[in-house]
RNA sequence: GCCAGGGUGGCAGAGCGGUCAAUGCGGUCGCCUCAAAAGCGACUUCUCAUCACCGAGAGCGCGGGUUCGAAUCCCGUCCCUGGCGCCA
């Protein structure tokens, strides 16, 4: 079998007949299968890619044969850092490392046969695709969800730029080991996704996604009921409002904590005694950075203000201090307890005393006796008219107790935070902003979209953006005065939140899409991916489908009704693929060795696709040599008649192997499918046996089948053909029975054959079971001759008399 | 620390309350062959038994429990993998 030629053939047919190419059909029902489309990067396809996409083909391949309009597109998420590092390392221009890319890449995707509608290819890094992110952020602004904000940064001093968190390792520069990262405090846009907390977390209950991946989400949003209580400060009328989920402790606070950089700080020690001392201290911790702020094994440190506020409860005065494990979360104020462990320590260190009002039986302990907070739950006692009580259950009463008597309030947060999309980098869509000293921020106005990325630009030190004068220095759009362009770009996320749509209409260069369009096909009803973009990507474009509704663009709310998760293939060694450990496997390559069906086959054979599974080679010889067996079956089949313990088999894979697809139970459908062919290669089997098989094989194995679709003289494609149905009239357990009948009279034989010698087998069996052992069949699986007679045989040769041993089930045996 | 997932035969990995622990790889033996490869067939968790067969017992990280019955459910415990992270 020449799977090379194989290959090309159909590729070359499939594309030339572009039969993978889907409109809007009124007849049809609909379905949106999508693949996370790749980062082109100049290495070509990883194994990962080759896995996840076939997954995806899988089923699109599936739900096309079971006759539904089936979108299956692709795209490149083309703009990013590593094409703009590659430029910097190997000298060229990010778009040309860029068009390289995906050249290579079309070529390897065709190779593997993966079904997409290559017509409606997209690529963000064209300014016809990331005008559109334009837009978008400019009606984001409109609404009032965009908005620029101050916040701290990874900053290099070497690159002179801004390193994502991926590029900060143990506090270093990923290209400056010697180069510690600093924070600094930058202008910064934000998208206001925190709007949208609530119904994000809503939106996870209708969703048939795994459910890690929405109890993930559920975490990262992070929903918690609290509440804000004021603590009066003394000698002020001034109130401090701090946020706490434990107001149930409320009776055991014994000082408060404030950010250092709060500007809290300053007002709280303006004009006193301690005014110089606190406010070096608090710039000294503000300059911490957060890693080493929130690292449990760094010591706590803080400084007294000089100033006290007031419990509101009880009227007590507490010290109010700056420290540095208070974040800028809220309102940035602490309330601080015995029954934390950070603020016990913390009060010990500074001589600050203590009291618990929490206690395993509610007995009385003196806090300034113990070693420790106690954080386990319990009884309260010292709380007022909420002694007694268990914490946990008085919790929600002291709470509306509080807001009762208007000394706090109620409250929910999340802890989802507005997302940071600005990015002090080159290759990425530029924010449409221009800011004139007159106007102040001005948007770009929605008819000069897009602003192009200039080419001109020199790379290697700071924002390459800043080095084309033409590009930075412009008019203001509103008062024609010399202005300044915004230099930042937008995370490449961006793009990725609402690619999908653009499939729907992707050469549109009026609308972002055509409404009709985008709601015929959308939501995705099959998404595919990587466990890592749980809390990142599928987040965002959960926000943009639902920014979008608003805006009148959608009729739903939701962009991807499943979700799964595909696991990650490890190396041979079970490591993580990488160079540096010399585990790579590079699908082209397996492709050239055993042909793109194999490696498909192979790849969902190794495990159950949503577990992480280790390269093996042997799995993929094995599968190799099952193909072949198939194919020089079919290469010499002639039709028959398919026996009836055959067909029913079939009809039950069929069943099994459909529910195991819809699934993503590949590795079982794969066993299933090898059993049905199995029970082939011994008999005969008629043409619409051969056809389902073929059929059944042609999720996985497209090229092979389609060759030995057209050689049984069928008219191409089986790509078109329709999805297999079973008849469960045909499927009999019987035969199940049966089969494991004779395997256990085999294994008698054979058991006996180990204790006496013998050239002749004799098999009895009862009379209305003789039809189920075939003399033939016994002997070539024995290994000797064998005859198989009826007990009520009276020709039969029996010498010794075992036939009398015969049961139903279970035959006699003798040997000589 | 918290959350999620997992620990099954030489290996990879199914099974997730009801005979018997899929399947693949590896291994052993046999057939075929001058021989080898390929292919085909049998065996392959462990212990014990058997020169005639419908054998016996144990076993799914460890320890308990629920049940007529558990790899499968519950509790405890140890280990692995991934994610989150001083969010008050």
């Amino acid at each position: 079998m020449d799977f090379k030629k194989i290959e090309r053939k159909w590729q070359k047919r499939w594309e030339e007949e572009k039969i993978f190419e889907v409109k809007e059909s009124a007849k049809k029902k609909k379905f949106y299968v999508l693949d996370m489309f790749p980062y082109p990067s100049g290495a070509g396809l990883h194994i990962g890619h080759a896995f996840v996409f076939s997954l995806g083909d899988i089923f699109a391949r599936f739900k096309r044969m079971q006759g539904h309009n089936v979108l299956y597109p692709i795209g490149y998420d083309s703009l990013g850092l590593p094409a703009e590092n590659a430029a910097i390392e190997a000298g060229t221009h990010p778009e040309e490392y860029t068009k390289k890319s995906i050249a290579n890449f079309m070529k390897q995707q065709k190779a593997m046969g993966w079904s997409y509608d290559w017509s409606r290819a997209v690529k963000t890094s064209n300014p016809e695709f990331y005008r559109w992110d334009q837009w978008i952020f400019l009606k984001m602004l409109e609404k009032g969800l965009a908005y620029r904000k101050k916040a701290p940064v990874n900053w290099c001093r070497k690159c002179d730029t801004v390193l994502a968190n991926e590029q900060v390792i143990d506090g270093k520069c990923w290209r400056h080991e010697d180069t510690e990262v600093e924070i600094k405090n930058l202008e910064q846009w934000f998208l206001k996704i925190t709007d949208y907390a609530e119904e994000l977390l809503e939106g996870l209950d209708k969703l048939d996604w795994p459910d890690n991946a929405k109890k993930r989400q559920r975490n990262w949003i992070g929903k918690s009921y609290g509440t804000d209580i004021y603590f009066e400060i003394d000698g002020s009328d001034k109130v401090l409002p701090t946020y706490t989920t434990r107001c149930d402790t409320i009776f055991s606070v014994t000082f408060l904590a404030i950010a250092p950089e709060s500007p809290l700080v300053n007002e709280l020690v303006e004009g006193t005694d301690w005014e110089k001392d606190v406010k070096e201290f608090a710039q000294k911790l503000a300059k911490e950075s957060l890693a080493d702020r929130i690292n449990e094994e760094k010591e706590k440190v803080g400084i007294f203000t000089g100033r006290y506020a007031v419990n509101p409860v009880n009227g007590e005065r507490v010290p109010i201090y700056v420290a540095n494990f208070a974040l800028t979360y809220g309102s940035g104020v602490v309330m601080c307890d015995a029954h934390d462990k950070r603020d016990f320590r913390f009060a010990r260190k500074y001589d600050i005393p203590l009291k618990f009002v929490i206690s395993k039986d509610g007995k009385e302990i003196d806090a300034n006796r113990e070693d420790d907070a106690f954080v386990d739950d319990g009884i309260l006692f010292n709380s007022g008219e909420f002694s007694g009580m268990k914490n946990r259950e008085a919790l929600p009463k002291m709470a509306d107790w509080i807001e009762k008597k208007k000394w706090g309030k109620k409250t929910v947060n999340y802890k989802l935070r507005d997302w940071l999309i600005s990015r002090q980098r080159y290759w990425g869509t530029p924010i449409p902003i221009i800011y004139c000293d007159k106007c102040g921020v001005v948007p770009i106005p929605e008819k000069d979209l897009p602003v192009k990325l200039p080419k001109d630009v020199k790379f290697g030190k700071g924002n390459p953006l800043k080095t084309n004068d033409k590009f930075v220095h412009v008019k203001c759009p509103k008062c024609k005065s010399d202005a300044r362009r915004e230099t930042d770009t937008m995370d490449t996320f961006a793009n990725s939140s609402w690619y999908f749509l653009r499939y729907a209409d992707p050469r549109n260069d009026k609308k972002i899409f055509d409404e009709k369009k985008a709601n015929y096909w959308a939501p995705i009803d099959q998404y595919i991916g990587g466990p890592e973009h749980i809390t990142g990507h599928l987040i965002y474009f959960r926000f943009y489908t639902k920014f979008l509704r608003d805006l009148g663009l959608l009729k739903f709310d939701e962009p991807a009704l499943r979700y799964f998760t595909q696991g990650i293939v490890h190396g041979a060694d079970g490591e993580k693929m990488s160079k540096s450990r010399g585990n790579v496997i590079e699908p082209l390559e397996m492709i050239k060795k055993f042909g793109a069906d194999t490696l498909r086959l192979a790849l969902v054979s190794f495990a159950g696709p949503d577990k992480d599974s280790s390269w093996d080679e042997k799995i993929v010889v094995g599968n190799h040599k099952f193909l072949k067996k198939v194919y020089e079956y079919f290469d010499g089949w002639k039709p028959g008649k398919t026996e009836a313990i055959v067909e029913s088999k079939l009809n039950k894979t069929v069943k099994e192997v459909t529910d195991y697809i819809q699934n993503f139970k590949h590795n079982l459908a794969a066993i299933k499918l090898r059993n049905l062919f199995n029970s082939f290669v011994d008999g005969a089997i008629d043409k619409k046996s051969a056809e389902t098989f073929l059929k059944l094989l042609h999720v996985y194995c497209p090229f092979v089948t389609e060759e030995l679709w057209e050689k049984m003289g069928n008219k191409p494609f089986v790509s078109l053909a329709d999805w297999p149905k079973f008849d469960g009239k045909k499927i009999n357990e019987k035969f199940d029975k049966i089969d494991a009948a004779v395997d256990k009279t085999i294994s008698d034989v054979l058991n006996i054959l180990k204790i006496v010698n013998g050239e002749k087998i004799y098999v009895y069996v009862l009379p209305n079971e003789l039809e189920n052992y075939d003399a033939e069949v016994l002997g070539k699986r024995v290994g000797k001759e064998v005859r198989v007679f009826a007990v009520n045989d009276a020709k039969k040769y029996d010498p010794l008399g075992k036939s009398a041993k015969v049961k139903p089930g279970r035959p006699a045996i003798y040997v000589e």
